[in-house]
RNA sequence: GUGGACGUAGUUCAACGGUAGAGCCCCGGCUUGUGGUGCCGGUUGUUGUGGGUUCGAAUCCCAUCGUCCACCCCA
């Protein structure tokens, strides 16, 4: 078992009993998307790799050290997506859809960030999101944040927590941005080493450093929700009320920054405590200016993505499923071959069928219990002679001569 | 990318410088047409990989790969 092929680090196989955790989560999100009339778009996992540069920002992690990119054949420099947004949004605009109205999007799939791995953080990851495009109003905002809370919700996850910030705009972000450089300036000797690095790359990420020094010392720091321009204020204030309205359980947390560059006014994240460091199990917000920077028209849009493995790990252990039917057969090779085709009639009835192989009765009832599945059905050459089988029901035990039609109407009966 | 813990049959673990073991799983049997709990028997490892120290290494040292934890950052 050494000296084998390994999948890439970071990069887990899903297995049947995971898989059906992940199919779980799935088909809860699709049912919710379903209500809240988003459809679905599958988007190339290759993108080119001017897409992130310009649009997650060039200084992020995410693009300046976490990117599988590469020169291909023809010279094209594509890298697998670290995120959805920025492919969602130049597909939004090479299909033409800037003025076709609302567009409101979700996708599923695979993105690529060459991280460290941890539980609950892989190279290779799943996201759920969805994106809202055209829609500048803050019921809009109330109700993809409702949404994200009804997935959750519909997970059975408990002990989360929806926490939401207001980031601004350009138009106050900026000088809040002064406001807190001249407050960090003052402190800038008496801070962390990364929050010093920070000051000067992205001073809002002072505000959440982890130290507890650091955030002793910075508890009177100013914030943005104070510093809002009064559309901005009142988008905020809108926010919160559709929240309230919907009875959506909520905490302002002044400190939500983001680490993508495109995001603007509502920024949002559903925490758990139970994954560690990884608590963020989904994220998101409103990004105005992304649409119009990409080249398109001016286009405002809000969208979020739930990392998948994450939600499933919260989630209790899944079964993959069962098999309804389990044929045995004890014979010649006449009866052999009549409960195969036996099998195949229980398939095109619908019926999730093995077959146990043949040979001793005891094996394969071994085989029958260790896919647990709900009945045997049994043919010897008895009962072929006899046109009829032998239907047990595993739990009970109970068994019956009966023939095949009746034992697939009794298999459907239940 | 930085720091730390760990790596032994398919799996969960034991053996802590002196011949690698157990439970579970798997396979077969307990009078050859009936499973789950029982009993009997059986297969399984270059101790992650590669070096080094030693008479002798799963055990000590170095490197490497991987998993996990924290940081960074993020879903």
């Amino acid at each position: 078992m050494a000296k084998q092929l390994r999948s890439v680090r970071g990069m887990h196989d899903g297995l049947p009993n995971e898989v059906s955790r992940w199919q779980h989560v799935e088909a809860t999100a699709r049912e919710m998307f379903r209500r809240y009339a988003f459809n679905e778009v599958r988007l190339p996992v290759l993108e080119p790799t001017a897409l992130f540069v310009r649009s997650v920002g060039e200084a992020t992690d995410i693009v300046s050290k976490e990117m599988y990119h590469f020169v291909d054949q023809g010279d094209e420099h594509v890298c697998l997506r670290p995120e959805g947004t920025a492919g969602a949004v130049r597909a939004y605009l090479q299909a033409g859809l800037t003025r076709s109205g609302g567009q409101r999007w979700f996708y599923i799939g695979p993105m690529f960030r060459r991280e460290r791995p941890q539980k609950g953080r892989l190279r290779q990851f799943q996201q759920i999101g969805a994106e809202c495009f055209g829609r500048a109003d803050c019921q809009t905002d109330a109700e993809v944040l409702a949404m994200s809370w009804q997935l959750v919700q519909a997970l059975g996850l408990q002990q989360l927590r929806l926490e939401i910030n207001s980031l601004g705009c350009p138009a106050c972000r900026p000088a809040y941005r002064q406001h807190l450089l001249n407050y960090l300036a003052q402190r800038r000797h008496t801070l962390c080493d990364t929050c010093i690095t920070r000051i000067d790359s992205n001073p809002m990420r002072v505000l959440d450093c982890k130290e507890a020094d650091c955030q002793q010392q910075l508890q009177d720091a100013p914030e943005m929700v104070n510093h809002l321009c009064q559309a901005c204020d009142e988008h905020f204030n809108g926010v919160q009320q559709g929240l309230q309205t919907l009875d959506i359980p909520f905490v302002v947390n002044p400190r939500i920054v983001r680490g993508l560059d495109y995001y603007n006014r509502t920024a949002f994240e559903i925490i758990t405590d139970q994954l560690g460091a990884q608590g963020t199990v989904l994220a998101g917000g409103r990004y105005d200016g992304l649409v119009e920077s990409l080249g398109g028209p001016a286009t405002p849009a809000i969208g979020f993505a739930a990392g998948l493995e994450r939600l499933a790990l919260l989630l209790p252990e899944m079964q993959a499923k069962s098999p309804d039917v389990c044929v045995i057969a004890s014979g010649d090779a006449a009866v052999l071959q009549a409960s195969m085709r036996h099998a195949d009639a229980l398939r095109q009835q619908g019926i999730a069928t093995i077959h146990a192989g043949g040979g001793g009765m005891k094996r394969q009832f071994k085989i029958a219990n260790r896919e647990a599945v709900a009945y045997c059905l049994i043919l010897g050459t008895d009962e072929l002679t006899a046109e009829q089988v032998q239907l047990k029901d595993m739990n009970t035990g109970e068994q019956w001569a009966l023939p095949l039609s009746e034992a697939i109407k009794r298999i459907h009966g239940n």
